[in-house]
DNA sequence: GGTGGGATTAGCT
DNA sequence: GCTAATCCCACCA
């Protein structure tokens, strides 16, 4: 089953947890790939320097402040894109940090040009090269193909990790990012 | 209208 | 570990 858009109608902090083993889906014109998500993080406001939100809504960030369930899709450093899930609260949201490949890993090697599955995904750019997102798919709704994500079991509460964000120079105190212990797809431990 | 920095990655040492 | 690649955009003037 497809997640609902009530789900993303919770807490972010809840959201990036709960989105821990649930499977990323695109059908692209080039096929279908899947990954399983085994890393987040969480993106707050208004007291989350760290957070594309922090100075209020501008043309890049409006998903941040639009309806749960669509997309928040931005470049960095000219050459790559991170994909985020929008949440309940004006201007916060889960960043997706790795998958673990699961459907259409062929097509994965042939857009990454590699052979090694373990680094096709692991990473939040990585990802979405992988799964041919782009910056298209800023603000589309995840309830419905070509982009959606899908349920699965809920994990193990032991299973899941917490640390700091990776990666930012600002909101380092907060503890935000949510992982899957022991899984070789995680970008760091 | 100019500018500085960024939720990164791959490849080399 | 270090660094280049490379560009959009928010911010200041």
């Amino acid at each position: 089953m497809i997640l609902p858009q009530d789900f993303y109608r919770q807490d972010t902090k809840i959201v990036a947890k709960n989105l821990l083993g649930k499977l990323l889906v695109h059908e692209s014109t080039l096929g279908t790939m899947a990954g399983r998500i085994v890393e987040t993080e969480a993106y707050l406001f208004p007291n989350d320097p760290a957070s594309h939100s922090f100075r209020g809504k501008t043309k890049r960030n409006e998903a941040l402040f639009g309806e749960a369930g669509r997309s928040y899709i931005y470049s960095i450093f000219g050459m790559h894109f991170c994909f985020n899930v929008v949440t309940k609260a004006e201007g916060e949201a889960v960043l997706i940090r790795s998958l673990e490949p699961v459907m259409g890993i062929e097509i994965m090697k042939k857009i990454r040009r590699m052979e090694k599955i373990k680094t096709l995904c692991n990473g939040p750019s990585k990802l979405v090269q992988s799964l041919a997102i782009n910056k298209t798919h800023n603000q589309v709704l995840l309830t419905h193909p070509p982009l959606y994500i899908m349920d699965q079991p809920s994990l193990d509460p032991k299973q899941i990790g917490t640390s700091f964000r990776i990666g930012i120079s600002t909101g380092q105190d907060l503890a935000l990012r949510y992982f899957i212990r022991d899984n070789e797809f995680v970008s760091r431990r």
